[in-house]
DNA sequence: AAGGACATGTAAAGTGTTACATGATTGT
DNA sequence: ACAATCATGTAACACTTTACATGTCCTT
């Protein structure tokens, strides 16, 4: 249910084709939420045919600009005040970790390094895009406080990664 | 693919049951890797049956204990050590957190100490957890490391909800 | 004129959730 | 005896990914 709910938000924002959807979930939803093209293309199709949305403008290509309708962003509220909120998350990197045990301690010690790194190189391009974009929209003013919880959570991932490098005997402090 | 490799690296510390495996997914491991009984025991007849696993024990009601093989270790860690990690992760929340603006301030708010909460739960029953186990198998120790995590995360989490409690308007600290 | 980006779609396979289904054992 | 817990399984549906498929427009 949820991809629904994230078009229709995104499309409560701004009007824009499945194309542009597409990028925003490579970009900045994807890291919450990833979904494909294959996926996105076919929910709006589903989400034009019961009113949730319509078709704004038309452009080269067969491209479709949408926006959300009034009943869509009601839709939106109300997934946001009534539906009880999934709280549990889905995360590989951490589910790895359980099992580092298997590992040798130089192979562990590789696998978070290599999470660190992947963290501090969120955080860099976290802080970049923090510098140059001013957010203007109301959407776009909420993904900035979003943005924040990014640089929270990757901060704390980092602080982990050398705490835990501690536990599996990392002394230095290489590729920090 | 995950959720095999999640059951051989269980299997590999400790033998169970598709019970046990099961509670252990409710506790622990679904934190990060949330995974049903009707999904949990398909996947155990296809890794007994593909040789990763064996039983060990029979019990009462049917009950089957498994173990992982040599082959289902050496799974696990060409999984480790050979396949590239997914980072992406799913979270329903930080979703929901893109939409805030669509919300009145005090909604928003709503949503936002909700958050707080939930996660000063997790905290507090990590924190209890810390003081009244302790890990004994290498599995046990790995969890240990990961729990650590779970508090890094949750701190940071609480952390963003204050200040994004700040941004939508909030002066006083109800509910901290 | 050619390559790259734009633009949309479907089909098949794989993964995950909810609901259905059954029965044994243990503790009170 | 009854309730709770233990214990395993399947079926239907929903969601997600990968692969297939097609064609247009813009820049150099």
């Amino acid at each position: 249910m949820s991809l629904r709910f994230a078009l229709l938000g995104l499309l409560s924002d701004q009007s824009m084709s499945g194309y542009d959807l597409t990028k925003r979930f490579e970009q900045s939803m994807g890291n919450v939420w990833p979904a494909r093209h294959s996926q996105i293309y076919p929910e709006l199709n589903k989400l034009n045919k019961e009113g949730l949305i319509e078709i704004v403008a038309e452009g080269p290509r067969g491209r479709k600009e949408y926006r959300a309708t009034e009943d869509g962003r009601a839709a939106v509220h109300h997934w946001l005040t009534e539906i009880p909120t999934e709280w549990s998350i889905r995360s590989e990197p951490m589910l790895r970790s359980f099992f580092l045990w298997m590992l040798s301690p130089e192979e562990a010690r590789t696998y978070l390094r290599d999470y660190r790194t992947w963290f501090q190189q969120r955080l860099d391009g976290y802080n970049e895009i923090k510098q140059y974009w001013t957010p203007e929209t109301e959407g776009e003013k909420a993904s900035r406080v979003v943005l924040e919880a990014g640089v929270y959570q990757a901060e704390a991932a980092i602080a982990w990664a050398n705490w835990a490098l501690e536990q599996y005997g990392d002394t230095r402090d290489s590729d920090a």
